[in-house]
DNA sequence: GCCAACGTTGGC
DNA sequence: GCCAACGTTGGC
């Protein structure tokens, strides 16, 4: 009775393991300073959004493309993986930072964030424009026009794409 | 630098 | 609850 249960238990969650893109502007966190750092808390998203799947979907072990956005050229520079699930956010209730949210109740936090760490840097770096020539990248939500959110699902089928078109092996 | 798209704010 | 004004994002 353990037993299957516990499989079937297992099943699901590997089978739930998902993907996401997060976006951040090299100027402010690289890629780079992400491989220097080891890890780090993606802090500071402030939109509903991509709040709700840092807190309530983005899971330890789930791959992540690192994009950089407003960025010549605009690439993904990487690949992490999420080592802990959505906390609060601790920047919301720091004054001096930049992303203080004084609306935000310590008890009752408006605003989450995940950690991640490195897997690998895509070498090059996957160029926008090749994403956009890809017929099996279409309907990636970072290709829509008007698209501005900085946590965005990302379906398996992507994924194996992207890995393919940079050449990069699933290490994890 | 431009501006389309989108989210938020606040008057009513 | 509507919606106009405003601010921001981010590709181009």
């Amino acid at each position: 009775m353990r037993s299957p249960g516990y499989g079937a238990f297992m099943a699901r969650k590997a089978a739930a393991r998902r993907y996401w893109l997060f976006k951040s502007e090299p100027d402010v966190y690289s890629f780079q300073d992400l491989l220097r750092d080891r890890k780090t808390f993606w802090d500071g998203v402030r939109n509903y959004q991509a709040r709700n799947m840092l807190r309530d979907d983005v899971a330890v072990g789930d791959g992540v493309l690192f994009y950089h956005s407003n960025a010549e050229p605009m690439v993904v520079a990487g690949l992490c993986k999420v080592t802990k699930a959505g906390s609060p956010d601790p920047t919301a209730f720091d004054p001096r930072s930049k992303y203080h949210d004084p609306d935000s109740d310590p008890s009752d936090p408006t605003w989450f964030g995940v950690e991640v760490a490195p897997v690998c840097a895509l070498e090059p770096p996957l160029e926008r424009d090749r994403l956009k020539s890809v017929p099996a990248l279409a309907d990636m939500v970072l290709l829509q026009r008007g698209s501005r959110l900085s946590v965005q699902p990302v379906t398996a089928a992507e994924w194996r794409a992207v890995l393919a078109l940079a050449g990069a092996k699933e290490s994890w």
